[in-house]
DNA sequence: CGTAACTTGTGAACGATTTCACAAGCACCA
DNA sequence: TGGTGCTTGTGAAATCGTTCACAAGTTACG
């Protein structure tokens, strides 16, 4: 199959979202340029990202609001529900196990791991806290496709190394350090400090 | 001021968190190559996105740590502090707001605010929970130039027009929704299902 | 002082992504 | 049935970002 780039990516999710909303609406068919305009995008953008996966819609009227929604939602793969381990149960990892849009999304949170003694046993939202030492043994019973990273930066790549040989294919970092992983692995790196250094530099270098 | 592309930006951002690291072990020198290695990119890459803000390599030798760290803290505008405000006091914002990378970086928590009339006025971290309403009246006072936005997506469009006229240009968005803002405004969002999605695709589509 | 080893800075080539522009398809209506 | 208005799908052009390749500068050393 073609490569699709990122960009790309992220748009159909964004689409996906705008399409979600039009359907609760009521909305039957969408045109390219509204869907554009509603994403901060152009409608030959639309109509690209689209044709990388086939023709859905009909010239002269636009595409039809839940079989486009369908289609997207196929092409993410979220035709199906995904097993999501958190490894770190810190903050930002409780931040995000309690957000509601995860599960709603397909993504069912099926464990969660920490190092430290006195969290592991703990309860956690209808499970407990277990010991990473167990990761590699899990792995079979949970057969997890992906894993959400929130330990400390200095433990990270020992801890990333772990979730690959315990059989994890698709990573979400947000630890602060870039993590080296095999080719056959996906990670993608959330880090606040490089967002908020963006921001500083566009504050900085206006003209 | 040429323009520089965002995918520069954030490589700087990553070029300045290993020559942190490597002064700390106090290496003295470090040539694009090193740099390069490190941050799985390329040394011309390296050498390009230094060369948009001029030259500070000796050819022969490499980058002088120090002065190279100083002068990309220069370039991303750290060398002063800035003022954020958190408008949003739920579980996320709670996380951001506890995670100590902020001051250590020169993002200074300003004031945090929530519209819940139960979380406004309980203690914070050292200050109080804000009314949102007393965000414009605050404006003068506070002089906030950065703004993390953790509300619900179906407030957050009309907190950010409140945020905007309260006079703050940047703005890290973690609500799952696209906002509009004038064009002066730089906007960042960082959103937890597009990431998941994109994951998603990944796993689906391998070839 | 001359040569060898190394590394920068940068035009030019390349590759990827976005935008343009238009033929072709569809619905509606007279 | 033929004409009008609208919108898709897609090659071609333009733009943007990355990689290549090499001249030129620097140090080390005999």
């Amino acid at each position: 199959m073609k490569r699709i780039a990122d960009s790309t990516v992220r748009r159909l999710s964004l689409y996906l979202r705008f399409l979600e909303e039009f359907e609760g609406r009521g909305l039957a068919t969408i045109s390219s340029d509204e869907l554009a305009s509603r994403g901060g995008t152009t409608s030959a953008q639309v109509r690209k990202d689209l044709s990388n996966f086939g023709s859905f819609g009909k010239r002269g009227l636009g595409y039809s609001v839940p079989e486009l929604r369908a289609r997207i939602r196929e092409i993410l793969g979220l035709g199906r529900n995904w097993r999501v381990i958190i490894v770190g149960a810190g903050k930002i990892g409780a931040a995000l196990a309690l957000y509601r849009g995860f599960s709603q999304r397909g993504f069912d949170v099926a464990a969660v791991y920490d190092s430290d003694p006195r969290k592991i046993g703990t309860p956690w939202d209808g499970t407990t806290v277990r010991d990473i030492a167990s990761l590699e043994r899990d792995a079979t019973e949970l057969r997890a496709e992906i894993a959400i990273l929130t330990v400390p930066a200095d433990q990270a790549q020992k801890v990333v190394d772990r979730i690959v040989a315990a059989g994890v294919r698709a990573i979400l970092n947000f630890a602060p350090v870039q993590l080296r992983v095999p080719a056959d692995v996906t990670i993608k790196t959330v880090n606040m400090a490089m967002e908020l250094e963006g921001l500083s530099f566009a504050l900085t270098n206006r003209e």
